[in-house]
RNA sequence: CGGGGCGUGGCGCAGUCUGGUAGCGCAUUCGGCUGGGGGCCGAAAGGUCGUCGGUUCAAAUCCGACCGCCCCGACCA
């Protein structure tokens, strides 16, 4: 029940200042969120219902494979985290009591949920277990941006598997991926299950759930058959002509020509036939050379999972001291580690000559230097996957996760138990997150339009808006009344605007908003005995009889997404 | 962390270059008209111009420091 002259809903004409992308703005402007700070949000009472919503449905879901719901503090001993070696982690909040007793805000609750398991759980007997929270997260963004996208404090809803073996983690995996299909798909989300990098999170293997829109972060690649996050995306690599092969390399003259695109044009060959050497700094092990093919980029993720630490790339003054002068150099006789991207399977490509203005043609990778070969270079739009389908890569927002952990924070906190046979194990884990703001954005992002949010039912704040165009003490505004408490009385959340507003603010508002339904109650259809219905999503509308109107818009309702 | 931008009534902006009594639109309050896509008339309220310091007879405006916010990149369990 939700007069609108009762409710604290500050809906905006104007697009705010400062608001980028599609969920920030109209997120704003429909009233459901306002920002305290950078990376911090409030929900306002429209914004909090769809979350809430978003949230009951994960619950649901959640509890349906098992899941036990629970809540543990926000607030951590920074102790728990120097156990697990996360303590160092650069986005964790720390601060001191007033005893100057190391504290934590929790980014995440891997420590304190397998602290309590390590202390309550003994027996085989009492695995497995699947427990969760809906808590907030704190976590020191380095740039937060987008509106609710990227903050520093959010709800996510956590979950732990513990589980005596690897094949009960499988279990509970699959329990949750069967959850989270569920979940996304009651959310109206379109929405791709991906494989990803296990990241700082350690462990054997992660998927992560994608819902495209232009606002993501993080880009997929997609095909027929394949969805997978670009930082771990594998495809074939589109032929390339290459010339006759030489006895040896062949010094040539090219002045000028720093770029891939110069030296192709300069030497008359595809950019697939040259190298393209990009020279990186590895942490212990220095500088490092990846070789891709000209046409191809480096994914920095694979380059330095092969290397088995993080990279970034040399300085100029860097490349010019070890290797030779920017722009020219190239894998032969390279005073550093080289590791050539598979793709790179021919035997005469062009690459710098580590001289100024000089590059070698004729070079055969497996003759003419050493190198380690990994796949390290980044997929593209085009590249078909080995089934043969096509790639595209489009921008997605990660709205949930799942981790395989294994034991890493089992046996870091001491989480064993005892087998049928008296030996002891340490629990095998699962990790699970969801972030329902990530869910209310994407929705928006994926179904707005030039008016409004465009919610789908069950992310809705309310099922539907009613619109009355007569003002207070009018005979019309009696007979939207009794539409309001008939429509309530049945079940259904109404935003009645009662207002004594313009027809034209209340309707662009109603559309701005963006319940799946408008019920208008005019003066002129009320005349024909009816009311006005007009489906958000696709704009239709119809008339239909004041009586039975109830009954008719619950069915209409049960229609629509 | 590197680069860029912004901070002036609730919101969106002008004014800053060239120092001289702080403005516009919308919103708000009151009175009236209007009543199917943000309408009209009249009256009113509301601003230490982010903060601190400096220059000056005089600072929103010039100088310095700091704070906050946004965008691009880096980063992002």
């Amino acid at each position: 029940m939700s007069r609108r002259t009762e409710t604290f809903l500050p809906t905006l004409r104007e697009d705010p200042a400062d608001s980028e992308t599609t969920s920030h703005r109209l997120l704003l402007r429909a009233g459901m969120v306002r920002q305290l700070g950078s990376g911090l949000w409030t929900w306002l009472p429209a914004g909090y219902r769809s979350i809430a919503k978003a949230e009951q449905i994960i619950r649901e879901e959640m509890v349906a494979i098992g899941g036990q719901e629970m809540l543990l503090p926000l607030m951590q001993p920074a102790e728990i985290w120097r156990e697990t070696g996360r303590y160092g982690i650069g986005e964790m909040f720390k601060l001191q009591d007033r005893r100057e007793s190391d504290l934590v805000l929790g980014m995440t609750h891997e420590e304190p949920v397998t602290w309590h398991v390590a202390r309550d759980v003994r027996s085989y007997r009492d695995l497995p277990l699947i427990l969760f929270q809906i808590q907030l997260k704190e976590r020191d963004e380095p740039r937060p941006r987008a509106g609710v996208l990227r903050t520093r404090e959010f709800s996510m809803k956590d979950s732990y598997s513990f589980d005596r073996d690897e094949g009960g983690m499988e279990e509970s995996y699959a329990k949750h991926i069967a959850a989270y299909d569920r979940i996304f798909d009651r959310c109206g989300l379109e929405w791709h299950r991906v494989s990803s990098d296990v990241g700082m999170m350690g462990g054997a293997g992660a998927d992560e759930y994608m819902a495209p829109c232009p606002a993501g972060e993080d880009s997929i690649a997609l095909a027929d058959g394949y969805a997978a996050n670009i930082e771990v995306a594998v495809s074939l690599a589109q032929a390339v002509d290459l010339p006759s092969p030489a006895d040896s390399p062949t010094k040539v003259e090219t002045p000028g020509s720093t770029t891939v695109e110069d030296v192709a044009g300069a030497l008359g060959l595809a950019q697939g036939a040259l190298l393209k050497a990009i020279p990186v700094m590895a942490g212990d092990r220095g500088l490092v050379m990846a070789l891709v093919r000209g046409d191809h980029s480096l994914n920095e993720l694979k380059l330095s999972n092969v290397i088995g630490e993080p990279v970034r790339q040399a300085t100029p003054e860097e490349i010019d001291s070890e290797i030779g002068p920017t722009g020219f150099i190239g894998p032969v006789g390279a005073n550093c580690p080289v590791i050539c991207d598979l793709a790179i399977d021919g035997n005469s490509y062009a690459c710098g000559a580590n001289e100024a203005d000089r590059h070698l043609t004729g070079v055969d990778p497996t003759r003419d230097f050493q190198a380690e070969r990994a796949d390290i270079r980044a997929v593209q739009s085009g590249d078909l996957t080995e089934g043969g389908s096509r790639i595209e890569i489009v921008p997605a927002i990660e709205v949930g996760n799942i981790f395989k952990l294994g034991t890493r924070y089992s046996e870091a906190l001491g989480a064993t138990f005892l087998d049928e046979s008296g030996s002891e194990h340490p629990i095998v884990m699962g990790s699970y997150g969801i972030g329902p703001a990530r869910i209310i954005a994407a929705s928006v992002e994926q179904r707005a339009d030039d008016k409004g949010i465009s919610w789908p039912r069950a992310l809705s704040p309310w099922d539907l808006s009613l619109v009355p165009l007569s003002k207070q003490g009018e005979p019309e505004r009696g007979t939207a009344d009794d539409l309001y408490t008939s429509l309530s009385e049945a079940g259904l959340d109404v935003l009645y605007d009662d207002r004594d507003a313009n027809a034209g603010e209340k309707l662009t508002d109603a559309e701005l908003i963006g319940c799946p339904l408008r019920v208008v109650v005019g003066k002129k259809s009320l005349a024909e005995g009816k009311f006005e219905v007009q489906v958000r999503k696709t704009e239709a509308e119809e008339s239909i009889q004041v009586e039975g109107a109830t009954d008719a818009i619950t069915g209409l309702l049960d229609t629509i997404d």
